[in-house]
DNA sequence: ATTTGGTGTTGTG
DNA sequence: CACAACACCAAAT
């Protein structure tokens, strides 16, 4: 009913020819930093424009959102991602059976629990914790003395309690010990793509079902910057009808990241969803486009 | 575009 | 033992 009165506002500055330049600008902006998944804040600073204002022009000219916009280009790398992938999945999961029962860009060794151990829900296991900061924002990296056992994000101060609570809440009986000078050198090495060292592999320990240890396996075999879909690892350790079976089992992966649970994504394109956000999937999508 | 009916695994009562 | 919940999928509206 006001927009009328709208209009006559915005033509007070009466040139579109700025406005184009602007939009434009944004839009170059956006595919060129699209890894970095710049907030709304940073692009419009960049055009010279309040966020507010800058969402609303944008809006107008491009008919999406520049948030819309951002997840389209990388939906777009996700699927490129995808493309090659398919057989290059079956022959590096059949390949990783036989051979050694590791490797991929962040190399890795890694023993399962027994299922006994995961029934006793983390009974004698001591678990060192530490928050830790990390281009995804703050990661919670927990430790037993046989390796890296949890990896887990925090947007916030605010929401780090929580994402302790979910994480302790996996091996309630466990035994917990802050202790962040201990944990800091790990953080450090799985976050800088230049420690990752073929003769000095990551210590891994999966603690789940049994079910849940094969799937998180198969994801340790998918290599850096290719993607398969959730009825592609199903197919595998299963049947291809245990998608969602998969699913959940991704979901519940304990060492995220590190387990690269992000380079899972839905047959009909689309991402699919992210225990710690589909922001932070997306995020961590382009980060890896930048390294390939 | 949305809805529906089909899936396997897991945690809960 | 049954049941609901789930980071899914394909087919039918």
């Amino acid at each position: 009913m006001s927009e009328l009165a709208t209009q006559e506002v915005s033509a007070g500055g009466v040139a579109p020819r700025g406005d184009y330049a602007r939009v434009s600008a944004a839009i170059h902006y956006i595919s060129d930093n699209w890894r970095a998944q710049p907030p709304l804040d940073d692009i419009a600073a960049h055009v010279g424009l309040s966020p507010f204002h800058f969402q609303r022009l944008f809006k107008r000219w491009a008919g999406i959102s520049p948030k819309e916009f951002l997840q389209a280009l990388t939906l777009d790398h996700a699927r490129e991602m995808l493309k090659g992938s398919a057989n290059l999945l079956d022959t590096a999961l059949e390949l990783g059976m036989s051979g050694p029962a590791r490797l991929h860009d962040l190399f890795v060794d890694h023993e399962a629990m027994t299922p006994g151990d995961y029934k006793r829900r983390g009974a004698g296991l001591q678990m060192t914790y530490g928050f830790h900061s990390s281009p995804f924002g703050s990661a919670l990296v927990m430790i037993t003395r046989h390796g890296v056992a949890g990896l887990a994000f925090a947007d916030s101060e605010d929401d780090r309690p929580g994402v302790l609570a979910d994480m302790t809440a996996r091996w309630p009986c466990a035994v917990y010990e802050h202790d962040p000078a201990r944990t800091a050198p790990c953080a450090a090495r799985i976050f800088d793509s230049r420690r990752w060292k073929p003769e000095d592999p990551l210590k891994l320990v999966l603690i789940g079902t049994d079910f849940e240890v094969r799937v998180w396996e198969a994801l340790l075999k998918l290599p850096f910057g290719h993607a398969a879909t959730y009825s592609d690892i199903a197919a595998h350790v299963c049947t291809p009808k245990a998608a969602r079976a998969v699913g959940s089992a991704v979901g519940r992966n304990p060492i995220s990241f590190v387990v690269p649970c992000h380079r899972v994504l839905r047959k009909d394109g689309g991402l699919g969803g992210y225990h710690w956000g589909v922001t932070r999937k997306q995020a961590i999508i382009g980060w890896e486009a930048g390294r390939v």
